[in-house]
DNA sequence: CAGCATCCGCTTTGATACTG
DNA sequence: CAGTATCAAAGCGGATGCTG
């Protein structure tokens, strides 16, 4: 990106950070820790492959990632955050919590992947009942399945099924992402065509706030069958 | 900007000021709240009006900013940010501070505006001894005058010189800025150019921390004059 | 003068094909 | 797997001109 040339903090931050794809690549690289090119490829549906090669190769210079050549073995290019590019992190969450109302009904044909819902639900959920035994959720959309844990207060992320959940979501993305986040009422979202197996109490525990929009009035609770499920 | 179309707050963010010069508009208006079109462009320098002309509109569009024609007498139009484009403070003063390091002496040629140091200095200056009689500095670097007030614990900014300033830096902004945030210490910067008139604890009262590099042996404090100055 | 719109050359991006 | 090569389209920067 050509430099705004301005004595400020932001504008030079802009010149690093303000091309296109840069933030997306580093949101991959927060999620994902270690990536491949295909990896990143893969997480960032729409850029050109070139472009890509361009990026890392301006964010490798400018100190926000390295590239490890792995030994023969794996045979492999590893992309990884450095300290510096890590330290966007905060600033990715607010980002994207600034935009998350712009999720709206028109955005169901967007790409999605799964693992994008680890930053936003890792930023904000939290688990209300810490003494509890830890929690144990399955989400079942998008290209492959995610785990939900409580861990120390707060609530962990992770790609692939559960072997025991307390409770699993599945349906389309939009609906798991706003029934978590409460934005809808479990009742709401399985009305839209959300499955939830498992206690709806489960669903509160990890919201921070339990009765987001209580516009209408609250919907009655449906008792799910309460226990572990295999 | 073509949306990235990902179901992602952060791309979906990305979508609405990922646009060259989109941030930097919104910091000229939260620093000078109603701005008018020649006020915006002289505080982009660089900017091509025609651009200038095409981000307000797609701004106003995504509801960021209002545009208010004044009445006659005043005949001018007015640009303010929405309290929704007003969301976006944290995460520009986030970004400024992130990128505060690129600041270097390479940027000494860099386009400068006074009124720029104000969301940084508010926004990690503070008043370490708010029970003192309010601190008063006055600023003489770029394009104008800004005076600094202690007020509640904090550090508030205005434009234009002060009547009874408590101290006085002059000089060139990259050294009036090092010096206030405490990157360079008080010695070091009068060395490099800058003129300090007023108590040398001044400095320290508002500094988040008084000696943030004592790499070399802490430079030997000089002696000011302490009292208000005309 | 404030607030644009138009034109033109250059740079960046996007899409696709191809390679060690 | 990890890119490079190519080319068309879009975006940007700078100059200039227009309108109240």
């Amino acid at each position: 990106m050509r430099s705004y040339q301005q004595y400020c903090g932001l504008a030079k931050a802009l010149d690093v950070v303000g091309d296109r794809w840069t933030l997306l690549i580093v949101r991959e690289l927060l999620i994902q820790d270690a990536c491949r090119y295909t990896d990143l490829r893969d997480g960032l549906p729409g850029i050109a492959t070139n472009l890509l090669a361009r990026r890392l190769r301006e964010m490798e210079t400018a100190g926000l990632l390295t590239r490890e050549e792995a030994p023969p073995p794996i045979a492999t290019t590893l992309f990884r955050l450095t300290p510096r590019g890590r330290e966007l992190k905060p600033i990715l969450l607010l980002l994207g919590h600034w935009g998350a109302p712009l999720l709206s009904k028109l955005s169901r044909q967007d790409a999605f992947r799964t693992h994008w819902l680890s930053l936003p639900l890792e930023h904000h959920l939290v688990d209300r009942a810490p003494s509890l035994p830890p929690l144990i959720i399955e989400l079942r959309t998008g290209d492959q399945s995610m785990t939900l844990e409580t861990v120390a207060g707060k609530v962990k992320t992770r790609l692939g099924p559960a072997s025991h959940p307390d409770a699993v979501l599945v349906g389309p993305h939009p609906l798991v992402f706003d029934c978590l986040t409460g934005k809808l009422e479990l009742a709401q979202a399985v009305a839209a065509g959300l499955q939830y197996k498992g206690d709806p109490q489960f669903l509160s525990r990890i919201r921070k706030e339990p009765h987001p929009q209580p516009r209408t009035k609250p919907p009655s609770r449906r008792k799910g069958q309460p226990g572990r499920l295999s």
